[in-house]
DNA sequence: ATGTAAACATACAGGTCTGTATACTTGCAG
DNA sequence: CTGCAAGTATACAGACCTGTATGTTTACAT
């Protein structure tokens, strides 16, 4: 996105950071600790971020990046329309595969959503990005409302990721692509039955 | 629930920790700011919890307790049916003008998830209560499949939280809710043409 | 070859963290 | 009166935290 590019010691650095702070919290892990498990040093730590504050950006605005590239691919290479929404829960669901800890960005707004910091534009852009991926898709699938079914379909999206790990349920992605599911299903009888509808 | 009676001061300390803990983050705060802001000292502090994570449990157990209270009052003055269901969401919209910090278990797996604290017993309890609670809420409205409607209307509820808090969308409930109502609605469909249905 | 960006190595400053130790005071119950 | 639980006050240990300072080394580009 508008990350320019890391050196190699910098980018070992945010990899490292990036799976310490999803596994175990942003606060829980210390400079010392990324620093030596990138095989590198504290110097070259603030050399390249600046400080931790500004390494954690990093790691979420990278984070973010992902999300989108892994959803975007998966659900581009789906049959355009009512597949390519539902595709996004199977996107989560693949991408949970390997990230157990929740999503980093509601776990990040639980550590810093008491502050100002810059990281909150963050979280606030990845759960507004992923509403209007969901919002741009029902409107290509033609659905009225797209905005409205949207904001519908992320919220449905948010409760699986919260129930699949805090809640330790293992049925919560299947279970949100259900109601979606359903969702849909009652919608395309308003649309099959509304004037110009086929 | 299951916690013994505090003395005055582990009242106040829990009381005052327990705001601390939810407002900006569990590691965030340490046990001599929660001693100062209670009026009392550290050794007190240790004598009444044991440690910090003696405290930490307790502040769950107790929002726990709270959390259940208040939707089991709210939804008990409802009529019974479809009202109580719904009402789970209006006592979380109730319970959201006091608690702007999204999900305190939520917010907890976030700092604790990683490690293999008791607290992450508490959480799934919580988790698991609201959805049982939507499931007998179900059950006594009359619908079949009452344990996976259940977890479709606990999907919801965790979804809105977080859309509420850390998406910053303000209709986050109201959306929730209306995906309840409609599923609801559509299973009214089936129940009526069912046999046996009035 | 020489300047420059990057990285490495190490130490330290100054603060905060959890948890413990010591000693004194208060209030109440047997 | 005596014993005990509760609380206050204060100091400290030992670890960890973020961030900085100093100096050396490597590699590459002009």
């Amino acid at each position: 996105m508008l990350d320019k590019p890391l050196t190699p010691a910098g980018e070992r650095i945010l990899t490292v950071a990036s799976e310490l702070f999803y596994a175990r919290g942003i606060r829980a892990v210390g400079v010392d600790l990324i620093a030596e498990e990138a095989g590198t040093t504290k110097k070259t730590l603030y050399d390249r971020f600046g400080s931790k504050d500004g390494l954690v950006q990093r790691y979420l605005t990278r984070r973010y990046s992902l999300w989108c590239d892994h959803v975007t691919e998966f659900v581009d290479a789906l049959e355009p329309g009512d597949a390519r929404i539902l595709g996004v829960y199977d996107a989560l669901d693949v991408w949970m595969r390997d990230n157990h800890r929740g999503c980093g960005f509601v776990n990040a707004f639980a550590e810093f959503g008491g502050t100002d910091s810059p990281v909150l534009a963050i979280i606030e852009s990845e759960k507004a990005w992923t509403r209007s991926l969901f919002a741009r898709l029902a409107t290509e699938a033609g659905y009225p409302d797209a905005e409205q079914l949207g904001t519908r379909l992320s919220v449905l999206h948010e409760g699986a990721v919260v129930m699949g790990t805090a809640g330790a349920r293992d049925d919560a992605i299947v279970v949100a692509r259900g109601i979606a599911s359903d969702l849909l299903a009652a919608l395309a009888v308003v649309r099959m039955s509304a004037p110009g509808g086929t």
